[in-house]
DNA sequence: CTAATAGTTTCACAACAATCGAACAAACCC
DNA sequence: GGGTTTGTTCGATTGTTGTGAAACTATTAG
């Protein structure tokens, strides 16, 4: 992973919606059941499952969140453009899953 | 560490020049030698010490980057305020490290 | 005391980010 | 086809960030 890349990375994470954003997505599908941080993001009806991602993650999320769906549309851009996240069509919504490789990026970063 | 302080530290994070001041700072008191990111961020002179941060590390730092001294006393200011680094006086100068227990909630985070 | 060096603070400004509503497009249902 | 649900894009507004110049404070040197 390119240094340069690392800013892009972590602004996507500056912003406190977008955060809460990625946390669900990623406790959805990838934490373990008793983890601390987010485990208060879990989306309602969710099991954790770590196979297939989180589907109809942008609606979902939307009924979670106070912000319009514009905005969190835009807050997916910027995931997805970060590489956190990738989202795959699956009719009329999406399936979204982490991108584990950009998650250890960042822990080799902080070696 | 709570939730909330996290925007703030990947804020500090995101922007290009200010990561490369806390690279500077992290792998001159923190990194192995042979650490692949940021290697080339060692300053001249330094070895990798680990015991005692970076002496001057203001002053090193303004003369390595392009930036004026007043925009760089605000990259340091946010870096403190976000809790990445400490900084105490020695003299005319500053003796700067990081704060490892932030760099691990960080880490811990990402779990 | 005077001068120099190190760093801070204030101000201004341009660039960028966050947000929303409205108009739009894509897929589905009837 | 017509309506509904899901998401995107556009335009506007408001707020935040990055930057430097200039004036400032603090410490050391002579």
């Amino acid at each position: 992973m390119e240094l340069s890349n690392y800013p892009k990375i972590f602004k996507a994470l500056s912003n406190e919606q977008r955060l809460k954003i990625f946390i669900m997505i990623y406790k959805n599908c990838c934490a373990p059941e008793g983890s601390k941080v987010g485990s208060e993001f879990r989306l309602k009806g969710e099991s954790c499952c770590g196979v297939g991602g989180v589907e109809k993650a942008f609606t979902r999320i939307c009924d979670c969140m106070k912000l319009s769906r514009s905005t969190i549309s835009h807050h997916f851009k910027e995931l997805q453009n970060a590489g956190l996240i990738t989202c795959e069509r699956e009719g009329q919504t999406f399936r979204c899953r982490v991108n584990e490789d950009v998650v250890n990026s960042i822990k080799d970063f902080l070696k």
